[in-house]
RNA sequence: CGGGGCGUGGUGUAACGGUAACACGAACGCUUUGGGAGCGUUUGUUCCGAGUUCGAAUCUCGGCGCCCCGACCA
């Protein structure tokens, strides 16, 4: 991508209204643009992200046996009433009129609307189990969103359902899932600092597990037993003042940010619906259910708040919108000529890379390199072509060094 | 939803009730080219509505919007 054309504005000035880290960067980056308090608009560097995100999400859904479904995000009344949320969730559904009287509301999560495709689909326990999973727009109208990307009114969430035959089978499965989840965080950057966190089950279970990354901006706190090294929540910490697996009494505190959050539904869902399967012992059962979602913009703004310096960001390569920054320095044509050289060069193994083309100064060109925050920054200019080479920097590192051109793409390969 | 703060060019800020200004940005020209370059020219602003006043960005009332704290967060 020449940056010359990319659609965005990076901005030196800090911005007033973004009081969060990730919200200034990502703001001044020309990753997002908020329309109004909780919408945001994804500019082709914030797609990129999510993109990536995404693509790491899916493909550990589809490793533990995850089919990817897109359902509608407009649902009617009718669906919503008969689990009780209609008004259970009034104070968050966004609700609508269509034309006539008819009502609507936009989804704020997908139960209601999976289970209908589930009973054309499940009549015995030989269709069971079977795991789902969508990854799309959904909206609550939060009374207070904050912290930019964090917490929005409309957001992109990845939502799993396992339809089972029995609590046994549900329980082995969330622990598969849970596994996958913390590879997600660790494919994401966020890993070492992302908590598998003991919470309450809400009105669906006893318990049910968040998965917390600490960041001094959390909104969340969780506490981590000195002992056994799990992590609970506030509530489970009030309900048990010691570690209900070690019964550890020392905790250490920390600020965290929820990521993920899973749950065992049992038949929350199904009852209403009256999903239902015959067993193997010919008696009609209700499928049991469990479901497990991530906030994809959440997990960009929190891995944001996770990695970047008083300059920027630093994008894990893994979520990064590209890999490579090319910065040219000086506008000459054997310069110029250079970069494209390694520009198409890179492509041609494709290698991700923006090439800040544009006529800025090279003070300029880093100073908006650094915010941007990709991984891997070459710069070529007369000066080391004199000698063939061009200066390599990661951003996360300070040191630079001068390879030959010929040997950047080795450098890049792994 | 309760409490607080704030709305001024695209962004960040200034202006006692008395001619709306500065920096950044953007555009053009010339000079520059290794950490947000220089000079010149140009561009563009008081959230909306009412009120007080000779006169309102400034005071009052109402609305709308944004941010923060809290409550809430299947």
């Amino acid at each position: 991508m020449l940056q010359s054309k990319l659609f965005y504005k990076a901005n030196k000035n800090k911005s007033a209204e973004a009081d969060s880290v990730s919200h200034d960067l990502l703001t001044r980056a020309g990753y997002i643009d908020q329309l109004m308090a909780g919408v945001y608009t994804f500019l082709p560097l914030g797609f990129l992200v999510l993109k990536n995100i995404e693509s790491i999400i899916r493909k550990n859904m589809e490793v533990i046996g995850g089919q990817e479904i897109l359902m509608p995000v407009l649902h009617s009344k009718e669906i919503w009433q008969k689990t009780g949320r209609w008004d259970a969730l009034n104070d968050i559904l966004f609700k609508m009129k269509g034309n006539g009287e008819k009502e609507y509301v936009l989804a704020p999560t997908h139960e209601e609307s999976l289970i209908p495709s589930a009973k054309k689909i499940i009549f015995s326990y030989r269709d069971l189990p079977f795991y789902v999973f969508h990854i799309q727009l959904k909206f609550r109208d939060e009374l207070r969103t904050k912290s930019g990307i964090l917490r929005t009114k409309e957001f992109i969430m990845k939502d799993l359902y396992s339809f089972h035959a029995n609590q046994a089978d549900l329980d082995k499965y969330y622990e598969v899932a849970a596994k996958a989840y913390e590879k997600i965080f660790k494919e994401s950057g966020i890993g070492k600092i992302t908590y598998r966190t003991l919470a309450s089950g809400g009105s669906f279970s006893k318990y049910s597990d968040e998965f917390q990354m600490a960041t001094e901006i959390g909104e969340d706190v969780i506490y981590i037993c000195k002992k056994c090294g799990i992590a609970i929540n506030k509530e489970i910490k009030a309900e048990n003042p010691i570690c209900p697996k070690c019964q550890g009494a020392e905790f250490e505190e920390k600020k965290a940010v929820e990521v993920g959050n899973i749950f065992k539904l049992g038949t929350k869902f199904s009852a209403p619906f009256n999903l239902k399967f015959t067993d193997k012992d010919a008696v009609d059962k209700s499928v049991i259910m469990g479901c497990y979602g991530i906030g994809l913009g959440r997990l960009m703004g929190a891995i944001v708040e996770a990695s970047h310096d008083d300059k920027g960001i630093i994008w894990p390569k893994s979520v990064a919108p590209f890999l490579v920054h090319l910065i040219q320095v000086e506008n000459n044509i054997k310069v110029a000529k250079a970069c494209q050289k390694v520009y198409q060069d890179l492509q041609k193994e494709n290698i991700k890379v923006l090439y800040d083309d544009r006529q800025k100064s090279p003070g300029e060109k880093f100073a908006e390199s650094d915010l941007i925050g990709i991984p891997y920054r070459v710069v070529v200019s007369e000066r080391t072509l004199k000698i063939n080479s061009v200066e390599m920097k990661e951003r996360s590192k300070s040191k630079i060094q001068l390879i030959k051109v010929k040997q950047i793409l080795n450098f890049l390969k792994p």
